[in-house]
DNA sequence: GCACACATACTGTGATCACAGTTGTGAGTA
DNA sequence: TACTCACAACTGTGATCACAGTATGTGTGC
């Protein structure tokens, strides 16, 4: 997170400030603060953020080709819009990939670990009943991530990290939008039985199952 | 590729040097041009490509962002050196990955197609038999990212052909020290056979295989 | 002969400027 | 009213400079 002080910028001690620029765009996409199709500019995140062009510039470039900003030659870094086929590739990879993620992480996780992945799955439904989207999202974001995380693949983790960022504008539509269906909250704490029952094929089966309605759902939409 | 004019990269209409630069870079890995832990410096860079260190500092970043070079604070870039664990990580994301992509693929592929990867697998054995291992290492190449693309899913082939880039120098490594297992070169057109007789999960399998061995080569060797 | 210190030559990072290309708007005309 | 043309306000891109760290190598003192 970027540190702020009369309205700009503080620099941290070592992390140069592309980098926190970098993150900080990056879990904003993650968590939907953007809509799909918004412009970003150089120039006027860096008035906005208090520095030069430069640590935004570099940023914007990393986000472009990471895929998680479209970047037109010579015109304005934007959020990709919801370009069916696209947005159901990545659903399509996100699911394959947090079903292994999950299966891998099933035989590491503690009980205790296993504890806050439930208590995460009903505050989740509070959220949903109390309208605090925002909250949900974060919420839903901790329960994947503590399970990819005992997965204990960097490389894997970084992956589905990296398509948390770029489907993030997409899902925060649908949630924000509540079009999610209705038995999808109960497989938050089913996924949390199965690890706690060791089961990692069924796992990982209602992880991707979790992931891929978005799948259908974005498929079938119109631009 | 760049267009080079009086030894120095001639601007291509359109394409930003940078991105030119960064293309250029990003095959280098795939192809294992750069060893293992080997340094880049945005200045001496620029000074062999003959442009200014902006361009080239861009495409360090955009690489390093894709952890396809290690980026220590205020310290030059450098590629990853071989630790054991973080490689079969890789390489497991890969098989994975390209398991799926396989399986994606079969139903689409032509038999043209088809016919061109049996060509390019008794190719892949003739530079063996050559020793050029460089022809090989393209040829290669050709031959499964003829397939991911077949495969017909962007962000899978996006993802994919990053790891190739990650693993690039490791790879090539194993290649130039003849270290392939004997039934590695069978594997490829088994692989090809697989498709032609439309068995999904039969080519995956193998191909899963072909990756994986590396997997176990990495995880047993030292630093 | 060895160790410590200082100078030098690097490293990435941030700021600033110049440039060319695109977009959008408003005035002038048919 | 509608269309066109020009100008102004953007856009990213490349070059250059200043700066603060770090590593290296050399010379000096013990």
């Amino acid at each position: 997170m970027l540190q702020r002080q009369n309205g700009s910028i503080k620099r941290l001690a070592q992390t140069p400030l592309s980098d926190q620029i970098y993150q900080n765009l990056k879990w904003s996409l993650t968590i939907g603060e953007y809509v799909p199709g918004s412009e970003l500019s150089i120039r006027s995140l860096a008035k906005k953020m208090g520095t030069s062009a430069m640590p935004v510039r570099e940023a914007l470039t990393r986000l472009a080709s990471e895929r998680l900003l479209i970047s037109a030659t010579n015109r304005s870094y934007k959020v990709a819009s919801l370009e069916p086929k696209r947005v159901a590739d990545q659903f399509f990879v996100r699911a394959r990939l947090e079903g292994i993620a999950t299966s891998l992480a099933v035989p590491n996780m503690t009980t205790r670990q296993i504890d806050q992945l439930e208590e995460l799955a009903s505050m989740m439904v509070k959220d949903i009943e109390k309208d605090d989207n925002e909250s949900y999202i974060v919420r839903n974001y901790n329960f994947h991530f503590s399970i990819y995380e005992a997965a204990g693949n960097d490389e894997l983790f970084w992956t589905i990290e990296r398509l948390w960022a770029q489907t993030g504008p997409f899902l925060a539509h649908v949630v924000r939008e509540q079009d999610m269906p209705q038995d999808w909250q109960i497989l938050h704490t089913d996924i949390a039985k199965a690890i706690r029952a060791r089961d990692a094929d069924y796992a990982a089966q209602l992880m991707e199952k979790d992931i891929s309605w978005s799948t259908h759902t974005f498929q079938d939409m119109d631009t």
